[in-house]
RNA sequence: GGUGGCGUGUCCGAGCGGCCGAAGGAGCGCGCCUCGAAAGCGCGUGUUGGGGAAACCUAACCGUGGGUUCAAAUCCCACCGCCACCGCCA
């Protein structure tokens, strides 16, 4: 949600950072008019209502024929005191509305353009030939399958297409992994938490995922939960209405959760193993902060990302997103792409986005110092997802006879420096 | 799922139709006392929206949403949450 007083003050900035999303600019000035209506109807709701409190008052004081002639006046000024009352919520809940229906405001700094404009901000590593080494790299499919690790055709059979069961080493990898993440997340001031997967709509709504995204969010209609696609979703929702202490700042949180995606409109894309699915375990790191700090967070942030990668030994890019590509609550928003061996590119494995002040505003999370309560931060960025560093580390560290080398950073996790074929 | 109880300010806790934004206490802040501190004493101490340069004015807020009434923390209804006991259960 936006600051209705930025707003006003800006109205044309908002307009520019609508049309660089690809949104509706003209929904500046709609929700500048519903707001103006929503002003005077209060005005004029207040106004008789303190007639009213005053005449009611006075009734209470007077006795007699006076108070027959009150009790007359009070009664029709009651029935006005309604229907304004009633045309005042009915403005209060249009100007929420079309206020929410505004997407954050664009950092200046983000890269304008669609999907495709984004900008590489660097490459780390170089990604192995293996040509030149002298075998054909198999796709974590086929590794996944050699190592008893990765069973897609079980999960289909289950559950249908886009599931998977992690077996044996791919089991063991998942661990590995959640507990190097979550010890780095430690060692950075995150608190761990397993947060629930199933909220309830104000979560959702709150964080951002019910306008453009909500196609891709599981929902439970019988009980009229959602099935959350991250666990920054209950990690942003954790302290909804409440009011932190400035001094307690940044307050960091690594959840580590299962999600869901419905994964809507994206048939016939990323069909062949575990790229794509619509269940999966992410530890995310989630930091509230000073709006002003905000900035220098999302930076720390995407350099606890960068320390995963470069412990897992992974060649990678960090690309600043375009503005057609933020989602509704993104200011900026880094992602961090593995190289893919057989897919010959870079795919995104991590993510980091600086929401500014606009979910707090949403969940009405706010901070107070001794001046007084303030608007607060909200960023987010995936430490790992598993399914997706999992074919990272199988394909960009598969040795010719299928064997994959761990790096040294899960070793002590696993109890071993390599995953061999389990049979043939 | 069933039965009973409860939900008030930072906290404890009173109030059960108008004089209640709300007693009292604790905490916190300022001052007095003191060499200094503790104790004691005095004063102050909510949030949010609207208007205003400001002083200030105004409205709303006693779990949430409706209702009754000229008037609701207070009465009625529904929902949510917490506690206790019973049933079921990983």
């Amino acid at each position: 949600m936006i600051d209705l007083k930025v707003l006003r003050e800006n109205p044309e900035i908002m307009k520019k950072s609508q049309s660089a999303r690809g949104e509706n600019p003209d929904l500046v000035d709609e929700v500048i008019a519903t707001d103006d209506l929503r002003r005077a109807a209060l005005t004029e709701f207040e106004v008789l209502r303190a007639e009213q409190n005053t005449i009611s008052k006075s009734v209470a004081a007077s006795k007699g024929d006076e108070k027959s002639v009150l009790l007359e006046k009070a009664k029709t000024l009651s029935v006005a005191v309604k229907n304004a009352e009633a045309i005042k919520n009915t403005a209060e809940v249009k100007a929420k509305e079309t206020l929410m229906g505004l997407s954050n405001f664009i950092d200046p700094l983000a890269p304008v353009g669609g999907e495709a404009d984004f900008k590489v901000i660097e490459e780390v590593g170089t990604p192995r030939d293996f040509k030149k080494e002298g075998f054909e790299a198999k796709d974590h499919v086929e590794l996944g399958k050699i190592l008893g690790a990765i069973d897609v055709e079980r999960g289909a059979k289950v559950s249908g297409s886009r599931f998977y069961y992690l077996t044996g080493m791919g089991a063991m990898l998942e661990f590995a992994l959640v507990n190097y993440a979550i010890a780095s997340a430690n060692k950075n001031g995150f608190t761990p938490v397993i947060p629930p997967v199933l909220v309830k709509p104000a979560a959702m709504e709150g964080t951002g995922f019910l306008g453009q995204a909500a196609e891709n969010i599981f929902h439970l209609k019988e009980d009229d939960f959602y099935l959350v696609g991250t666990s920054e979703v209950p990690l942003a929702a954790y302290h909804m209405d409440e009011t932190l202490e400035a001094n307690k700042l940044p307050l960091r949180y690594s959840g580590y959760s299962s999600c869901f995606r419905r994964e809507a409109g994206t048939y016939g894309k990323d069909t062949r193993g575990i790229i794509r699915v619509h269940q999966f375990d992410k530890v995310e790191m989630f930091s509230f902060c000073k709006p002003e700090d905000a900035e220098a967070e999302h930076l720390r942030i995407l350099q606890w990302e960068k320390d995963f990668l470069n412990a897992m030994e992974i060649p990678y890019r960090v690309i600043d997103v375009a503005s057609g590509d933020l989602g509704a609550s993104a200011a900026r928003k880094f992602d961090c792409e593995a190289w893919i061996p057989t897919q010959g590119t870079y795919r995104e494995v991590t993510s980091t986005s600086n929401c500014t002040e606009f979910q707090a505003r949403r969940l009405n999370i706010r901070m107070k110092d001794t001046k007084g309560t303030k608007a607060i931060a909200t960023l987010n960025g995936t430490l790992v997802a598993i399914p997706r560093m999992i074919v990272a580390i199988l394909e960009n560290h598969q040795q010719p006879d299928s064997s994959v080398k761990i790096p040294k950073a899960l070793q002590s996790f696993l109890g071993t420096d390599k995953f061999l074929p389990v049979k043939n």
